[in-house]
RNA sequence: UGCCCGAUGGUGUAACGGUAGCACAGCAGACUCUGAAUCUGCUUGUCUAGGUUCAAAUCCUAGUCGGGCAACCA
């Protein structure tokens, strides 16, 4: 990972070069409840990124505070996928249930201090004394209350004895401030709900914005950093450490990361999948983690995409272009070459005897011989792309036509004489003769041929199934177009069809290869030795114009 | 018509008062047993108007445009 900066970066130099910080730590606190996505890497990056450029600490904090919308199974798909991507969080596994009864403890300070008190009335009620942003609120009654009837008001929110919504515990901040979220904020409120880890022991769960602050104060996080949503917060979140007397962590908002051509809000993906307009969370179209990661994208591509893209406090929306050019830049170098053909047409050897099996050893990889050779089987028909054929070929084109003599991939010289067709005029059968001095791809008289073109065995080739993904929009950007994003769909986002593949292209879950001339292709989950099925991962650059 | 934040090529980002650079995308060419990779070249930009200064993308003022904020969500 190449080293960046950013000015998140040149403010903690500050901080270090002014003695207010010695040593760095941040957190990455995702909710457990929905999957991540890339999204989350661009934070998970800088959070972890950050505390290794400084050799400070990264912690992974589970910020359940609201058991009504989260779950286990959250839980462990979000460790997964910070793992995968290659971050480790080590012995800093944090909970912010664990601290339930410190904050308790806390927004009894609070009462104590009279800045925080219990109040009755219903959300409804409460929004109309909180006003809108150009005039200042009202007072609730509630601020009248003493000490000692918040104190026993609360502890009967906490055991138990009201209903869901009945009070509130508001912090007593100014009802009329020009920012909404200092006009007496709940902090806690009552919910009679079951939470995934701490069960039920309690009924009341702290707000956002009493917990968070301090979550990152109990830990001593120095660097809390959050998207450009919570700018507003930050004065909230001051007050309540302060007021609290507690160590202050700095908030510091970034732009959050949009992609061109997807969505990436938290309802629209569920949305999607719950809609059954994409196969669940790891659909490999989705810009969620586990569907890269099974769409094929290495962790090392998405890093470095989220290295390359920066870190400001400027909206954006980045081309996927530049994602996808980095994820062709990891697996040009590591991904092992093999054959395929997706669109195939029979060719016929007419010079090769029909009862041979000749075996080539081609190398994996181009430019790195260390990367080993695989075995090749070549026989008297094989299958080349339909669209290596070309009957009225013009001098640019530089695949088969009638005379034409190109290279069979690792093999030997071919030339086409003749295109067997059908009634109806369709090509069905191109009939080819090699020359058999070519074997191993060139002439020893050293003539040259402009085209080489990939084809594998009719009777060693094994069928797949292929998955040929494409972009999940057909528009740029989806969210921000008027009307129902789910109308923009790409209908041709998916195209499963039958290719063949040389046999070494087999293989288990996860692997990926690079079919020459087509692109990158990784063996799907759900694939099995009779049934291998393949998703495409990308294409490759393609500078024909044909 | 309240408060907060932002604005640099098509896209993303750098320049911290001193030559507007990089990457992606696009275009053209070289090379090539992948029309890939690699290499070379090219096109395109400081939101507007004032001001400060020898000098402004950068500082100041005003405006324009975009975003956020009025869950007992995070």
């Amino acid at each position: 990972m190449s080293e960046t900066t950013n000015f998140i970066h040149e403010i903690i130099d500050g901080d270090l070069a002014s003695g207010k910080r010695t040593e760095i730590v941040t957190r990455f606190p995702p909710e457990p409840n929905g999957y991540l996505h890339i999204g989350h890497a661009k934070a998970i990056c800088l959070d972890f990124g950050t505390a290794m450029k400084y050799h400070g600490k990264c912690h992974l904090r589970f910020d359940d505070t609201n058991p009504t919308a989260e779950d286990v199974e959250y839980v462990d798909a979000i460790k997964d996928d910070v793992r995968w991507l290659g971050f480790d969080w080590g012995e800093n596994l944090f909970w912010a249930s664990s601290y339930f009864d410190k904050m308790y403890d806390y927004a009894i300070d609070l009462i104590k201090l009279g800045k925080a008190y219990v109040c009755d009335l219903s959300v409804e009620d409460f929004k109309a004394y909180r006003g809108v942003p150009t005039e200042p609120g009202k007072e609730p009654a509630g601020r009248q209350r003493t000490v000692e009837e918040n104190l026993e008001l609360f502890a009967q929110m906490k055991s138990g004895d009201f209903e869901d919504g009945a009070y509130v515990l508001r912090a007593r901040i100014d009802m009329t401030s020009p920012n909404l979220h200092l006009r007496d904020p709940a902090i806690y409120r009552i919910k009679h709900a079951e939470h995934h880890t701490t069960g039920n022991t309690w009924c009341i769960y702290p707000m956002y914005d009493f917990a968070h602050c301090i979550e990152d104060s109990i830990e001593g996080i120095t660097h809390s950093l959050c998207t450009l949503e919570f700018e507003v917060h930050r004065p909230l979140y001051n007050w309540i450490l302060e007021t609290l007397g507690a160590t202050q962590p700095q908030q510091i908002e970034f732009a959050r990361l949009n992609l061109t051509y997807t969505v990436m809000s938290k309802r629209k993906l569920l949305e999607l999948v719950n809609e059954k307009l994409v196969n669940g969370w790891d659909d490999p179209r989705l810009p969620t983690l586990c569907g890269m990661r099974r769409r094929g994208y290495p962790a090392e591509s998405i890093r470095n995409f989220c290295a390359e893209i920066g870190v400001t406090k400027t909206e954006s929306v980045s081309d996927v272009a530049l994602l996808e050019h980095h994820v062709r830049d990891i697996l040009n170098e590591n991904a092992p070459r093999r054959m395929a053909v997706l669109d195939p047409l029979k060719v016929v050897i007419t010079n090769y005897d029909e009862n041979l099996v000749e075996t080539f050893e081609l190398p994996n990889h181009p430019q790195k011989e260390e990367m080993g050779t695989r075995t090749v089987p070549f026989t008297r028909e094989i299958f080349i792309e339909r669209d290596d054929y070309l009957e009225d070929a013009n001098r640019k084109y530089k695949r088969f036509t009638i005379g034409r003599e190109v290279r069979l991939r690792g093999v030997y010289l071919a030339t086409c004489n003749e295109a067997i067709k059908d009634a109806a005029g369709n090509i069905i059968e191109l009939h080819c003769t090699i020359d058999p001095e070519s074997k191993g791809g060139s002439a020893p008289d050293g003539r040259k041929v402009k085209g080489t073109i990939h084809w594998v065995s009719a009777s060693e080739g094994v069928e797949a199934s292929v998955n040929l993904y494409d972009r999940l929009f057909k528009e740029e950007n989806p969210a921000a177009e008027d009307g129902d994003y789910k109308e923009l769909l790409n209908p041709e986002s998916l195209k499963t069809i039958n290719g063949i593949v040389e046999p070494a292209a087999i293989a288990g879950a996860g692997t990926t290869y690079q079919f020459e001339r087509i692109g990158y292709f990784c063996t799907d989950k759900n694939t099995t030795p009779e049934t291998p099925i393949l998703n495409r991962t990308a294409g490759l650059r393609d500078s024909w114009k044909g």
